[in-house]
DNA sequence: GTCGTAGTTGAAGTTAACTTCAAGTCAAGT
DNA sequence: ACTTGACTTGAAGTTAACTTCAACTACGAC
Protein backbone atom coordinates (compact mmCIF):
# COMPACT_ATOMS: atom_id res chain seq x y z
CA UNK A 1 0.00 0.00 0.00
CA UNK A 2 2.08 2.95 -1.23
CA UNK A 3 -0.24 5.95 -0.57
CA UNK A 4 2.03 8.29 -0.02
CA UNK A 5 0.67 11.45 1.31
CA UNK A 6 2.54 14.39 -1.19
CA UNK A 7 2.89 16.85 1.30
CA UNK A 8 5.35 18.37 -1.31
CA UNK A 9 1.93 18.34 -3.28
CA UNK A 10 2.18 22.37 -2.77
CA UNK A 11 3.77 25.28 -4.97
CA UNK A 12 6.61 27.50 -3.84
CA UNK A 13 5.99 30.91 -5.24
CA UNK A 14 8.55 30.40 -7.84
CA UNK A 15 6.31 27.26 -9.43
CA UNK A 16 2.95 29.58 -9.31
CA UNK A 17 4.89 32.81 -11.13
CA UNK A 18 6.07 30.39 -13.83
CA UNK A 19 3.07 28.11 -13.92
CA UNK A 20 0.34 31.50 -14.24
CA UNK A 21 2.59 34.12 -16.19
CA UNK A 22 2.33 36.24 -12.73
CA UNK A 23 5.86 37.60 -11.18
CA UNK A 24 6.33 36.72 -7.83
CA UNK A 25 5.82 40.50 -6.55
CA UNK A 26 2.59 40.17 -8.25
CA UNK A 27 1.61 37.31 -6.47
CA UNK A 28 2.55 38.91 -3.13
CA UNK A 29 0.41 42.04 -4.02
CA UNK A 30 -2.40 40.18 -4.94
CA UNK A 31 -2.12 38.23 -1.23
CA UNK A 32 -1.78 41.68 0.80
CA UNK A 33 -4.60 42.93 -1.13
CA UNK A 34 -6.60 39.58 0.10
CA UNK A 35 -7.53 38.02 -3.40
CA UNK A 36 -5.02 34.96 -2.87
CA UNK A 37 -3.95 33.43 0.22
CA UNK A 38 -0.91 30.60 1.01
CA UNK A 39 -0.49 28.63 3.61
CA UNK A 40 3.34 28.77 5.63
CA UNK A 41 6.07 26.49 5.91
CA UNK A 42 7.72 26.83 9.47
CA UNK A 43 9.94 29.30 7.95
CA UNK A 44 7.30 31.31 7.08
CA UNK A 45 8.08 30.53 3.25
CA UNK A 46 4.61 30.44 1.36
CA UNK A 47 3.65 27.50 -0.16
CA UNK A 48 0.16 27.49 -1.87
CA UNK A 49 -2.16 24.75 -3.04
CA UNK A 50 -2.83 23.97 -6.73
CA UNK A 51 -6.43 26.16 -6.39
CA UNK A 52 -4.26 29.13 -6.58
CA UNK A 53 -3.48 28.91 -10.25
CA UNK A 54 -7.54 28.53 -10.77
CA UNK A 55 -7.93 31.73 -8.96
CA UNK A 56 -5.08 33.41 -11.08
CA UNK A 57 -6.93 32.17 -14.11
CA UNK A 58 -9.94 33.69 -12.69
CA UNK A 59 -8.05 37.05 -12.01
CA UNK A 60 -6.24 37.18 -15.42
CA UNK A 61 -9.98 36.23 -17.15
CA UNK A 62 -11.18 39.35 -15.18
CA UNK A 63 -8.53 42.05 -15.69
CA UNK A 64 -8.39 41.02 -19.23
CA UNK A 65 -12.28 41.95 -19.30
CA UNK A 66 -11.33 44.97 -18.19
CA UNK A 67 -12.18 44.37 -14.09
CA UNK A 68 -10.07 45.98 -11.51
CA UNK A 69 -8.91 44.53 -8.52
CA UNK A 70 -10.98 46.32 -6.90
CA UNK A 71 -13.85 44.54 -9.16
CA UNK A 72 -11.87 41.19 -9.28
CA UNK A 73 -12.02 41.18 -5.08
CA UNK A 74 -15.29 41.61 -4.86
CA UNK A 75 -16.58 39.33 -6.70
CA UNK A 76 -14.33 36.88 -5.35
CA UNK A 77 -15.50 38.20 -1.82
CA UNK A 78 -19.71 37.83 -3.08
CA UNK A 79 -18.95 34.06 -3.54
CA UNK A 80 -21.10 31.84 -1.42
CA UNK A 81 -19.20 29.98 0.98
CA UNK A 82 -15.75 28.56 0.02
CA UNK A 83 -13.09 30.25 -1.70
CA UNK A 84 -11.96 29.19 -5.58
CA UNK A 85 -14.68 30.06 -8.23
CA UNK A 86 -16.73 26.91 -8.84
CA UNK A 87 -17.50 25.95 -12.63
CA UNK A 88 -21.16 27.68 -12.03
CA UNK A 89 -19.66 30.83 -10.48
CA UNK A 90 -17.73 30.91 -13.26
CA UNK A 91 -20.65 30.66 -15.98
CA UNK A 92 -22.31 33.82 -13.66
CA UNK A 93 -19.89 36.20 -13.48
CA UNK A 94 -18.64 35.35 -17.06
CA UNK A 95 -21.89 36.16 -18.44
CA UNK A 96 -22.10 39.09 -16.42
CA UNK A 97 -18.29 40.21 -18.08
CA UNK A 98 -19.93 39.65 -21.49
CA UNK A 99 -22.23 42.42 -21.58
CA UNK A 100 -19.38 44.47 -20.42
CA UNK A 101 -17.38 43.48 -23.81
CA UNK A 102 -20.77 43.84 -25.48
CA UNK A 103 -20.31 47.64 -24.09
CA UNK A 104 -16.63 47.99 -24.91
CA UNK A 105 -17.05 46.83 -28.06
CA UNK A 106 -20.23 48.78 -28.95
CA UNK A 107 -18.01 51.70 -27.41
CA UNK A 108 -15.41 51.45 -29.97
CA UNK A 109 -17.20 50.96 -32.73
CA UNK A 110 -19.25 53.81 -32.16
CA UNK A 111 -16.20 55.70 -31.97
CA UNK A 112 -14.78 53.89 -35.65
CA UNK A 113 -17.53 54.87 -37.27
CA UNK A 114 -17.58 58.62 -36.40
CA UNK A 115 -13.95 58.64 -37.66
CA UNK A 116 -15.22 57.03 -40.76
CA UNK A 117 -17.40 59.96 -41.39
CA UNK A 118 -15.22 62.48 -40.24
CA UNK A 119 -12.13 61.33 -42.27
CA UNK A 120 -11.31 64.48 -44.86
CA UNK A 121 -13.67 66.43 -43.22
CA UNK A 122 -11.39 67.48 -40.41
CA UNK A 123 -13.79 69.68 -38.97
CA UNK A 124 -12.99 69.01 -35.70
CA UNK A 125 -15.44 70.96 -34.15
CA UNK A 126 -15.87 70.53 -30.04
CA UNK A 127 -19.67 71.33 -30.78
CA UNK A 128 -20.43 69.37 -33.77
CA UNK A 129 -17.76 66.30 -34.55
CA UNK A 130 -18.89 63.14 -33.23
CA UNK A 131 -15.58 62.28 -32.73
CA UNK A 132 -13.83 64.77 -30.97
CA UNK A 133 -16.57 65.82 -28.64
CA UNK A 134 -17.24 63.75 -25.25
CA UNK A 135 -20.55 62.86 -26.93
CA UNK A 136 -22.06 59.38 -25.48
CA UNK A 137 -19.98 57.99 -22.38
CA UNK A 138 -19.12 61.87 -21.16
CA UNK A 139 -21.14 61.74 -17.99
CA UNK A 140 -19.59 59.05 -15.81
CA UNK A 141 -16.20 59.53 -14.70
CA UNK A 142 -15.13 60.62 -11.15
CA UNK A 143 -13.54 63.09 -10.04
CA UNK A 144 -10.58 64.56 -11.50
CA UNK A 145 -10.81 62.33 -14.53
CA UNK A 146 -10.89 63.37 -18.17
CA UNK A 147 -13.41 63.25 -20.52
CA UNK A 148 -14.26 59.53 -21.69
CA UNK A 149 -13.54 56.20 -23.05
CA UNK A 150 -10.04 55.35 -22.67
CA UNK A 151 -11.79 52.27 -23.73
CA UNK A 152 -10.46 50.62 -21.03
CA UNK A 153 -10.66 53.18 -18.07
CA UNK A 154 -12.03 50.39 -16.47
CA UNK A 155 -12.86 51.88 -13.76
CA UNK A 156 -15.77 54.01 -15.63
CA UNK A 157 -18.30 52.92 -13.15
CA UNK A 158 -21.17 52.59 -16.43
CA UNK A 159 -23.14 51.59 -13.36
CA UNK B 1 -14.52 101.69 -42.64
CA UNK B 2 -14.93 100.48 -38.33
CA UNK B 3 -12.25 97.50 -39.14
CA UNK B 4 -12.21 97.02 -35.34
CA UNK B 5 -8.47 95.41 -34.76
CA UNK B 6 -9.98 93.02 -31.71
CA UNK B 7 -7.27 92.12 -29.78
CA UNK B 8 -9.38 91.24 -27.46
CA UNK B 9 -9.78 88.20 -30.05
CA UNK B 10 -7.39 86.19 -27.65
CA UNK B 11 -9.36 83.68 -25.35
CA UNK B 12 -8.12 83.48 -21.02
CA UNK B 13 -7.36 80.26 -19.46
CA UNK B 14 -11.24 80.10 -17.96
CA UNK B 15 -12.75 80.40 -21.76
CA UNK B 16 -10.98 77.55 -22.90
CA UNK B 17 -11.41 75.32 -20.30
CA UNK B 18 -15.37 75.70 -20.60
CA UNK B 19 -15.17 75.47 -24.95
CA UNK B 20 -12.92 72.99 -24.43
CA UNK B 21 -14.06 70.87 -21.59
CA UNK B 22 -10.33 70.02 -20.24
CA UNK B 23 -9.65 71.47 -16.96
CA UNK B 24 -7.52 74.81 -16.26
CA UNK B 25 -4.84 72.56 -14.58
CA UNK B 26 -4.95 70.20 -18.05
CA UNK B 27 -4.23 73.00 -20.10
CA UNK B 28 -1.33 74.24 -18.17
CA UNK B 29 0.19 71.04 -17.90
CA UNK B 30 -0.73 70.25 -21.71
CA UNK B 31 1.83 73.30 -22.47
CA UNK B 32 4.44 72.13 -20.19
CA UNK B 33 4.35 69.34 -21.74
CA UNK B 34 4.87 71.33 -24.84
CA UNK B 35 1.30 70.25 -26.58
CA UNK B 36 0.03 73.50 -26.52
CA UNK B 37 1.04 76.97 -26.55
CA UNK B 38 -0.02 80.69 -25.18
CA UNK B 39 1.09 84.24 -25.43
CA UNK B 40 1.26 86.21 -22.51
CA UNK B 41 0.04 89.37 -21.08
CA UNK B 42 2.37 91.79 -19.90
CA UNK B 43 1.61 90.61 -16.51
CA UNK B 44 2.48 87.18 -17.30
CA UNK B 45 -1.38 85.62 -17.89
CA UNK B 46 -2.11 83.18 -20.85
CA UNK B 47 -3.70 84.44 -24.06
CA UNK B 48 -4.89 81.50 -26.50
CA UNK B 49 -5.61 82.07 -29.88
CA UNK B 50 -9.11 80.44 -30.73
CA UNK B 51 -6.60 77.63 -32.93
CA UNK B 52 -6.22 76.05 -29.74
CA UNK B 53 -9.99 75.00 -29.50
CA UNK B 54 -8.84 72.63 -32.60
CA UNK B 55 -5.90 71.50 -31.11
CA UNK B 56 -7.78 70.62 -28.41
CA UNK B 57 -10.35 68.79 -30.08
CA UNK B 58 -7.44 66.89 -32.33
CA UNK B 59 -5.97 65.68 -28.73
CA UNK B 60 -9.09 64.17 -26.93
CA UNK B 61 -9.91 62.36 -30.56
CA UNK B 62 -6.61 60.84 -29.65
CA UNK B 63 -6.99 60.04 -26.25
CA UNK B 64 -10.24 58.75 -27.03
CA UNK B 65 -8.57 56.03 -29.65
CA UNK B 66 -6.25 55.00 -27.17
CA UNK B 67 -3.15 57.09 -27.53
CA UNK B 68 -1.07 58.58 -24.99
CA UNK B 69 0.12 62.11 -24.45
CA UNK B 70 3.65 61.24 -25.78
CA UNK B 71 2.29 60.01 -29.18
CA UNK B 72 0.11 62.77 -29.43
CA UNK B 73 3.12 64.83 -29.17
CA UNK B 74 4.91 62.95 -31.59
CA UNK B 75 2.27 62.84 -33.88
CA UNK B 76 2.10 66.78 -33.79
CA UNK B 77 6.03 66.91 -33.62
CA UNK B 78 5.43 65.06 -37.11
CA UNK B 79 3.61 67.76 -38.73
CA UNK B 80 5.52 69.53 -41.60
CA UNK B 81 6.30 73.09 -40.82
CA UNK B 82 3.18 74.39 -38.93
CA UNK B 83 1.27 73.83 -35.59
CA UNK B 84 -2.33 73.30 -35.84
CA UNK B 85 -3.39 70.12 -37.07
CA UNK B 86 -4.75 71.02 -41.58
CA UNK B 87 -7.29 68.94 -43.19
CA UNK B 88 -5.08 67.10 -44.40
CA UNK B 89 -2.87 66.07 -41.68
CA UNK B 90 -6.38 65.04 -39.96
CA UNK B 91 -7.18 62.67 -43.01
CA UNK B 92 -3.99 61.09 -42.50
CA UNK B 93 -3.24 60.51 -39.40
CA UNK B 94 -7.14 59.68 -38.62
CA UNK B 95 -6.78 57.18 -41.26
CA UNK B 96 -3.98 55.80 -38.82
CA UNK B 97 -6.13 55.46 -36.19
CA UNK B 98 -8.71 53.49 -37.54
CA UNK B 99 -6.84 50.78 -38.07
CA UNK B 100 -5.84 51.09 -34.29
CA UNK B 101 -9.66 50.76 -33.27
CA UNK B 102 -9.92 48.12 -35.78
CA UNK B 103 -7.34 46.35 -34.04
CA UNK B 104 -8.87 47.21 -30.55
CA UNK B 105 -12.06 45.57 -31.91
CA UNK B 106 -10.80 42.73 -33.57
CA UNK B 107 -9.14 41.73 -29.67
CA UNK B 108 -11.56 42.46 -27.64
CA UNK B 109 -13.86 40.39 -29.86
CA UNK B 110 -11.89 37.67 -29.83
CA UNK B 111 -12.08 38.22 -26.28
CA UNK B 112 -15.59 37.92 -26.16
CA UNK B 113 -16.15 34.80 -28.51
CA UNK B 114 -13.97 33.13 -26.38
CA UNK B 115 -15.82 34.08 -23.24
CA UNK B 116 -18.56 32.33 -25.22
CA UNK B 117 -16.61 29.28 -25.90
CA UNK B 118 -16.09 29.33 -21.93
CA UNK B 119 -19.03 29.78 -20.55
CA UNK B 120 -20.13 26.89 -18.98
CA UNK B 121 -17.17 24.96 -18.96
CA UNK B 122 -15.46 26.55 -16.59
CA UNK B 123 -11.70 24.58 -17.00
CA UNK B 124 -9.96 28.21 -17.03
CA UNK B 125 -7.16 26.12 -17.60
CA UNK B 126 -3.85 28.32 -17.93
CA UNK B 127 -2.84 25.73 -20.34
CA UNK B 128 -6.01 25.42 -22.51
CA UNK B 129 -8.55 28.06 -21.92
CA UNK B 130 -8.34 30.82 -24.42
CA UNK B 131 -9.32 33.50 -22.00
CA UNK B 132 -7.57 33.01 -19.39
CA UNK B 133 -4.42 32.22 -21.25
CA UNK B 134 -2.33 35.35 -22.43
CA UNK B 135 -2.72 33.89 -26.00
CA UNK B 136 -2.13 36.62 -28.90
CA UNK B 137 -1.35 40.18 -28.15
CA UNK B 138 1.19 38.56 -25.40
CA UNK B 139 4.27 39.71 -26.49
CA UNK B 140 4.66 43.61 -26.44
CA UNK B 141 3.85 44.98 -23.22
CA UNK B 142 7.26 46.50 -21.90
CA UNK B 143 8.94 45.65 -18.66
CA UNK B 144 7.14 45.23 -15.69
CA UNK B 145 4.25 45.49 -17.27
CA UNK B 146 1.41 42.36 -17.07
CA UNK B 147 0.64 40.26 -19.84
CA UNK B 148 -2.18 41.77 -21.77
CA UNK B 149 -5.29 43.23 -23.19
CA UNK B 150 -6.58 45.58 -20.64
CA UNK B 151 -7.47 46.78 -24.17
CA UNK B 152 -6.71 49.92 -23.32
CA UNK B 153 -3.38 49.86 -22.55
CA UNK B 154 -2.60 52.49 -24.84
CA UNK B 155 0.88 52.46 -24.63
CA UNK B 156 0.91 48.72 -25.78
CA UNK B 157 3.71 49.02 -28.54
CA UNK B 158 2.11 47.26 -31.32
CA UNK B 159 4.81 48.49 -33.32
C1' DG C 1 -7.81 103.62 -6.35
C1' DT C 2 -10.19 99.45 -4.65
C1' DC C 3 -11.78 95.13 -4.69
C1' DG C 4 -13.06 90.65 -5.98
C1' DT C 5 -12.40 87.30 -9.42
C1' DA C 6 -9.23 85.04 -12.17
C1' DG C 7 -4.64 83.72 -13.01
C1' DT C 8 0.48 82.36 -11.85
C1' DT C 9 4.06 79.08 -10.10
C1' DG C 10 6.46 75.12 -8.22
C1' DA C 11 5.94 71.34 -5.50
C1' DA C 12 3.53 67.72 -3.93
C1' DG C 13 -0.45 64.60 -4.11
C1' DT C 14 -3.44 61.04 -6.59
C1' DT C 15 -4.73 56.26 -8.46
C1' DA C 16 -3.79 51.64 -10.17
C1' DA C 17 -1.20 47.91 -10.15
C1' DC C 18 2.71 46.50 -9.46
C1' DT C 19 8.07 46.52 -9.22
C1' DT C 20 12.42 47.37 -7.03
C1' DC C 21 15.42 47.53 -3.26
C1' DA C 22 17.94 46.49 0.87
C1' DA C 23 18.94 43.58 4.37
C1' DG C 24 18.36 39.45 6.06
C1' DT C 25 16.42 34.33 6.49
C1' DC C 26 15.21 29.54 4.67
C1' DA C 27 15.61 25.28 2.06
C1' DA C 28 17.97 21.71 0.35
C1' DG C 29 21.64 19.35 -2.40
C1' DT C 30 26.27 17.58 -1.55
C1' DA D 1 28.05 21.68 7.77
C1' DC D 2 28.17 24.48 3.94
C1' DT D 3 26.77 26.89 0.18
C1' DT D 4 23.78 28.66 -3.12
C1' DG D 5 19.59 29.95 -4.73
C1' DA D 6 15.01 30.95 -3.30
C1' DC D 7 12.26 33.52 -0.18
C1' DT D 8 10.79 37.24 3.34
C1' DT D 9 9.52 42.03 4.68
C1' DG D 10 8.52 46.91 4.66
C1' DA D 11 9.34 50.90 2.35
C1' DA D 12 9.92 53.36 -1.52
C1' DG D 13 9.78 53.81 -6.53
C1' DT D 14 7.22 53.70 -11.13
C1' DT D 15 4.06 55.57 -14.94
C1' DA D 16 0.32 58.32 -16.85
C1' DA D 17 -2.16 62.12 -16.72
C1' DC D 18 -3.53 65.21 -14.20
C1' DT D 19 -5.18 67.70 -9.72
C1' DT D 20 -4.47 70.14 -5.50
C1' DC D 21 -2.26 73.37 -2.64
C1' DA D 22 -0.14 77.50 -0.93
C1' DA D 23 1.29 81.89 -1.50
C1' DC D 24 1.06 85.42 -4.39
C1' DT D 25 -0.09 88.63 -8.57
C1' DA D 26 -2.97 90.54 -12.47
C1' DC D 27 -7.15 92.22 -14.52
C1' DG D 28 -10.70 95.12 -15.03
C1' DA D 29 -15.32 96.96 -13.48
C1' DC D 30 -16.83 100.69 -10.73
Amino acid sequence: MVLSMRTTDLLTVSDVAKRSGFAPSALRFYEREGLLSATRTSGGQRRYHRSVLRQLAFIRAARNVGLSLDEVAAALAALPDGRTPTRADWARLSRGWRGRLDEQIAALTRLRDGLDSCIGCGCLSLKTCAFSNPNDIAAAAGPGAAYLPRPLRSSARIS
